[in-house]
RNA sequence: GCGCCAGUAGCUCAGUUGGAUAGAGCAGCAGCCUUCUAAGCUGCGGGUCAGGGGUUCGAAUCCCUUCUGGCGUGCCA
């Protein structure tokens, strides 16, 4: 009844191997067997202590009080019925009424072959069940290179998608291309006035609002190479325009390189100013009127989101008839529900706390589920250079953009250290760390570990120790603690992957990689694998390392990050 | 003032969402290459989990409060 075979073939055709849910699973049926109420509440998981088993739960002491029963006493109920699982080498009770199990050998070789049978699809599950997802990050002003803040945003938005993806949510990621409004205005002021200055005239003092960085000035040589003096003969309006697009052109097609020198892809690029010339702000306008939530006062059209939980009203239409922000942005997240998805994840940057409330209030006036929007605030970066911070100043134009880091760090390391903080804390750059090609830098710890299983599968290949094909009774030969330990926690990758969609806590995958690759190292270090005198010992170690060589180039994938053969 | 976020080893950070003796990596000290990549491994020290209350079998984790730091609090985006 609470036989092995059953629920090893069950978690076998979901195609997971998850020794977790295996365990919930068997827990579940000895419980309901034993007529035991309130089985979802316990945990399994993995001790800290590996005394403690390979596994544990807290089922005996979460449901005791319930059943009326001590402890220990219930434990002693669920081990003697647990026990009959051949798949257990130990099923021991401990401490105030903890089980701990410890896995025999003989289920971690079938699971080797099974993740190994995988390939490419370990991981993946249909946990996200096709949910429409819409990622939106970045969504930067096209009015100057992207900052360091924007790389965060790309490396975290993008791997979150990579995870999703895996465990079957339907994802995808959108830019929200703001090239409509009032600091477009000032971009094109600010390339007029510069372009002035190149033909000689005296333009005073640079004005303070004005974009002050050194690629206006760029622009504005590129935009004198084909334009020359005739853009002067323009009238004003025209000539505004021909700026601004000239400008935006050029800064929206930096922004787009700059992104896939990140290997960061969206499925779509949003702009505000063919949402505009659709119509969705007089729309938009309409839907808050007729839900009965706007006014006007001294002459502005204000959003009286103080009802709906914000701070306060918010203005809609400025008292010189132009509209805010906030009714395009509004009306773009509206078009997301629209176009059928489920689940709006939005990652903003840290100046944009104050701005949610409102966007929340609006979901709310006009009746839609405001669960449906989820914010994630990233905090800022601070760059240190020599344990210096490194001082920016966005008005003077001294910023250190996402292309310099690039330039200096490269991608790898980039995406690597803005994908291992956790979304809601500061992140400390450390330069001089990321540059560092040694055993300070986890980046290289990682990809190091994979280089070195390519190196020791191409020493096998000339030895011709590489078997054909690897037969099933290989795994027997797999006995040491570090060989089990490396397939023990391989397992732990496909529930860690939906932990991370669910939580959205992508910074969990590097931690878990550099697990994985500290105990390969140990297990290098410990064992020779490729040695003619133990042929098949050889061969089992060589499907080991093959399979963990595998895994681990998929968690790199994840977090686009390149996983190379030599170093 | 109010709101949001953070505070864990000398430094940078994890901590399986309430579990057992709080963990890594740097930095410090001591070791390991005639053997598959030493960009690696092994060992040793190092803690009032910012402080104080509370909730329960059990708290770094949840609640209250104080302190410190960051950000926000525009008819900017």
């Amino acid at each position: 009844m609470t036989g092995c075979l059953p629920i090893w073939q069950q978690i076998k055709t979901k195609r997971i191997t998850m020794i977790k849910r295996l365990l919930h699973n068997h827990i579940s049926e000895v419980l309901s067997a034993l007529e035991l109420s309130g089985e979802r509440d316990f945990t399994v998981e993995v001790p800290n202590n590996p005394e403690h088993g390979d596994y544990s739960t807290n089922a005996a002491m979460v449901l005791a009080k319930q059943n009326k029963i001590a402890p220990r006493k219930l434990a002693e109920t669920l081990v003697k019925e647990l026990r009959k699982n051949k798949f257990y080498k130990a099923v021991e009770i401990a401490g105030p009424g903890f089980i701990n199990f410890k896995i025999a050998p003989s289920l971690y070789h079938k699971i080797l072959f099974d993740i190994r049978d995988l390939g490419e699809d370990f991981g993946q599950s249909d946990y996200g069940q096709g949910e429409k997802v819409l990622i939106e990050f970045v969504s930067a002003n096209p009015t100057g290179p992207l900052n360091i803040v924007s790389a965060r945003a790309a490396a975290f938005g993008d791997t979150l998608y990579r995870v999703m993806k895996k465990v079957g949510f339907e994802p995808d990621r959108e830019f929200y291309v703001n090239d409509a409004g009032n600091q477009v205005d000032i971009l094109a002021e600010s390339l007029e006035l510069r372009l002035r200055e190149i033909h000689g005239e005296n333009i005073g003092e640079f004005p303070f609002e004005a974009y002050h960085g050194e690629y206006v000035r760029q622009l504005a040589h590129k935009l004198n190479a084909t334009d020359g003096v005739r853009i002067f003969m323009l009238p004003e309006k025209e000539r505004t325009d021909r700026m601004k697009e000239f400008a935006l052109s050029e800064l929206l097609e930096m922004q787009r390189m700059s992104m896939e020198r990140f290997d960061v892809q969206f499925e779509n690029w949003v702009s505000e100013k063919a949402l505009r010339q659709e119509g969705v702000v007089e729309e938009v306008l309409s839907y808050l009127t007729e839900a009965n939530c706007t006014y006007e006062k001294e002459e502005a059209i204000w959003f009286s989101s103080s009802e709906f939980g914000d701070d306060k009203d918010r203005v809609l239409m400025k008292s010189d008839g132009s509209i805010t922000y906030f009714v395009p942005d509004l009306a773009y997240h509206l078009t997301k529900i629209q176009r059928g998805y489920t689940q709006l994840i939005d990652v903003f940057g840290p100046d944009h706390h104050g701005y949610v409330p409102r966007l929340r209030a609006a979901f709310r006036a006009l009746k839609y589920d405001d669960d449906i929007l989820e914010v994630i605030f990233l905090q800022q970066v601070n760059l240190f250079e020599s344990g210096e911070r490194v001082k920016m100043s966005k008005r003077a134009g001294k910023i250190v953009t996402m292309d310099d880091l690039i330039d200096e760090v490269g991608k790898d390391a980039a995406r690597y250290f803005f994908i291992a903080r956790k979304a809601n804390a500061h992140l400390n750059f450390d330069l001089e760390l990321a540059l560092q090609k040694n055993n300070e830098n986890p980046v290289y710890y990682c990809q190091y570990a994979h280089a070195r299983i390519c190196s020791i599968l191409k020493r096998a290949r000339k030895d011709k120790l590489y078997p054909r094909s690897f037969k099933k009774e290989l795994g027997q030969k797999l006995t040491k603690p570090e060989e089990l330990a490396l397939i023990h926690k391989m397992t732990d990758l496909p529930g860690l992957l939906e932990l991370i969609a669910e939580h959205r806590e992508p910074h969990r995958l590097p931690t878990y990689t550099e697990e994985l690759c500290s105990l390969f190292h140990r297990f290098y270090n410990k064992y020779q694998v490729v040695n003619p005198k133990y042929k098949e010992l050889s061969q089992a170690r060589l499907l080991l390392i093959e399979v963990v060589k595998d895994v681990l180039a998929g968690c790199l994938d994840l977090m686009g990050i390149s996983a190379p053969e030599k170093m």
